[in-house]
DNA sequence: ACTACATATGAACAGTTGTTCAAATGTTCA
DNA sequence: TGAACATTTGAACAACTGTTCATATGTAGT
């Protein structure tokens, strides 16, 4: 289930992944995103962001490899990376409803 | 697996939840006390943290329920709450080992 | 090449967070 | 009650973070 003893570095780097879910706007893209991929444009609309904060926090997300990015003409598409993604958000909300 | 959608209360305590999780040093104290349940002097100086950041991260780590605290005699004994504390901790790791 | 659209980036600023230091509260035992 | 131990709390400060605004980069069609 869970490892012994990780190293610091290690618990380092958890704690740095778990700083990215750790706000609200860039939940609310991993779910819209979770819903459907999207570009940059439609995600801000839909989310009532601008294009800018979402694109700042979209760099956030892809450095941390929790989304993925492809480039479809003008457009840039956002997907969720993989399954931890879904599964960790999904934990995190039961704990938090019960 | 995961809910289709969630309120926008519900994903800003989302947030909220792994904020908490977002900082090493209260990652460091959740895998302490994994391990076994400890006081927070014992607790503190196994991490090598001052005993006043120790008792704040506690607060902190209390309020979001992810630590339990009972007191025996002089000492106040901490414990993980519960098995979605582990899962997460054990989620995230996975990610961040890839 | 030029225009329009789509995204990315940099600097700056306000708001938040974790630590330290000092002092307060609570508990046990003589 | 008084002393010693254990934990909590509050204030203050430096460091970090997310947003905005302005500007730059990239792409497609004419």
């Amino acid at each position: 289930m869970m490892h012994r003893s990780p190293s610091e570095e290690a618990l380092y780097e958890l704690a740095e992944l778990f700083k990215v879910f750790g706000d609200s706007t860039r939940v609310r893209i991993l779910y819209a995103l979770y819903e459907r991929s999207m570009g940059v444009n439609e995600l801000a609309d839909s989310l009532s962001l601008s294009q800018s904060a979402t694109s700042h926090q979209l760099k956030v997300l892809r450095a941390s490899k929790l989304v993925r990015a492809r480039r479809e003409g003008k457009a840039v598409i956002y997907s969720l990376a993989d399954g931890h993604v879904v599964t960790i958000l999904a934990q995190g909300m039961e704990h938090v409803e019960e």
